[in-house]
DNA sequence: CGAATATATTGTAAAATTTACAATAATTAA
DNA sequence: TTAATTATTGTAAATTTTACAATATATTCG
């Protein structure tokens, strides 16, 4: 009996984090260069092995910000993969989160053994080691869902944003295109975004208002039971094929 | 670094399964007495240690199936919960899994060390030992917010049903009440439902009609991107509150 | 057989939301 | 001043949601 229990108390844990990123040229994924054994030498999420001794929320935040230098970023746990063979060394489940940032704000460092960290577009990612392709693919649907409920999308946002930027970022995440006027009426209308007054300076064109996303606002509406979920419509054909 | 390494495959991991069942009194949740250390002799939710040589797939199953003979059922990933102290005989990793029955349609039967298993409902749950309760938790609201999204009421009902069952069973989840009429208006919009022409017998009042889910409708819906989200009508005054 | 009882079933008008669609405004650069 | 570029805005039609109650169909009982 107590050899039978020893014999569950072999597997190791590890967490996987799917670190979203956005900029005017679309969707990112943070990668890192793994400088250490299994699939030395190659591209991959940004993942490690578990501290034993830690808890897996704080295990989350702290291999992130050991192999990337991140910390206190919008996190939220994926799902868990645990096929037999997914790892070389033994039998290893891996927790996977993803994570929102906001790309200019934070200066993304490689530490402790990944030799590089380098933002890569969704649309061209490379092999990926262990069963990372599928992690990610998991994670990209995730966060395809959950935009529409939830307006997580502020957090890839700077502080200050203008409706077009916005609107570029849902219509990267989602892959479709939204009417620029039924975007903005909708969107308005949900009554969480607030006008700064402040422009857009140093543009080339007529200058677009800064927004800002009221946290306050956004948890009054929520807490008071207003639907916060968007609901967008579509250009037309784009959803009805048959 | 190899010493290093292997302090890392030093885990367990777990399943727990919550199991939802459904019936004229409501949505239920099945819970096993448990006839083994630790948390000997209280109830518990279906769980156990993993087998390392088991995909965590297969896990989830083959658990349910030890503990309470249910097999083939409808089972979904919930989260996965890694405080360090959950668990008294080391450090145990949990992944939660939701499954729903037909409570009808299967006998629940304890088995391996689970001396008993039996329905409780929803509203009446004992404390639970590990972090059960607050896996329930998640599940509850997992189920709550899954159900307005696809049609996973069904895997909950007979084969055969009829409206006024479909709604018990949508209000006793989302906890609200819908207005007869435009719960039905809408459910038979959505065009997945079949009426059978069979209606209830035994009964001492008028018979329902008895429709049936038709999956293959649902599916060419779904392929050819229909909207098959409720977003149901609710009572006035039910969600507007301030 | 008729009445009482119990649940099932259905329609419609008003309000709100979504949809489709293009002209005008504000800025810089030439 | 004009050209170029992007930002901003309104409205009518269609669809969906909402609020609301009368009628239908079965069984049981007297």
């Amino acid at each position: 009996m107590d050899q039978k229990l020893e014999s569950y108390f072999k597997a190791a844990v590890s967490v996987d984090n799917v670190v979203f990123g956005f900029d005017n040229s679309g969707l990112k994924v943070l990668l890192i260069y793994r400088g250490a054994d299994p699939y030395r030498n190659c591209w991959a999420l940004p993942g490690d092995l578990i501290a034993l001794d830690t808890d897996l929320t704080s295990s989350a935040e702290k291999v992130l910000q050991d192999l990337t230098g991140l910390e206190k970023v919008y996190m939220e746990q994926i799902h868990t993969f645990g096929k037999v063979n997914r790892h070389p060394y033994g039998r290893v489940f891996t927790v996977a989160y993803f994570a929102l940032i906001k790309t200019e704000d934070y200066h993304v460092h490689a530490s402790s053994w990944a030799e590089e960290a380098a933002w890569f577009p969704i649309s061209d990612i490379p092999d990926l080691p262990f069963d990372h392709n599928e992690i990610l693919e998991y994670a990209k649907n995730m966060l395809k869902s959950k935009i529409r409920r939830q307006p997580i999308g502020f957090e890839l946002l700077p502080k200050y944003f203008t409706l077009t930027e916005l609107q570029n970022l849902y219509e990267s995440i989602l892959e479709t295109q939204f009417d620029v006027r039924n975007f903005r009426k909708k969107i308005l209308s949900l009554d969480y975004l607030t006008d700064t007054g402040m422009k857009q300076s140093s543009v080339t064109h007529r200058p677009a208002k800064l927004y800002k996303f009221n946290t306050k606002k956004y948890n009054n509406l929520v807490h008071s039971g207003f639907s916060v979920e968007l609901n967008f419509p579509l250009f037309p054909t784009e959803n009805l094929t048959v």
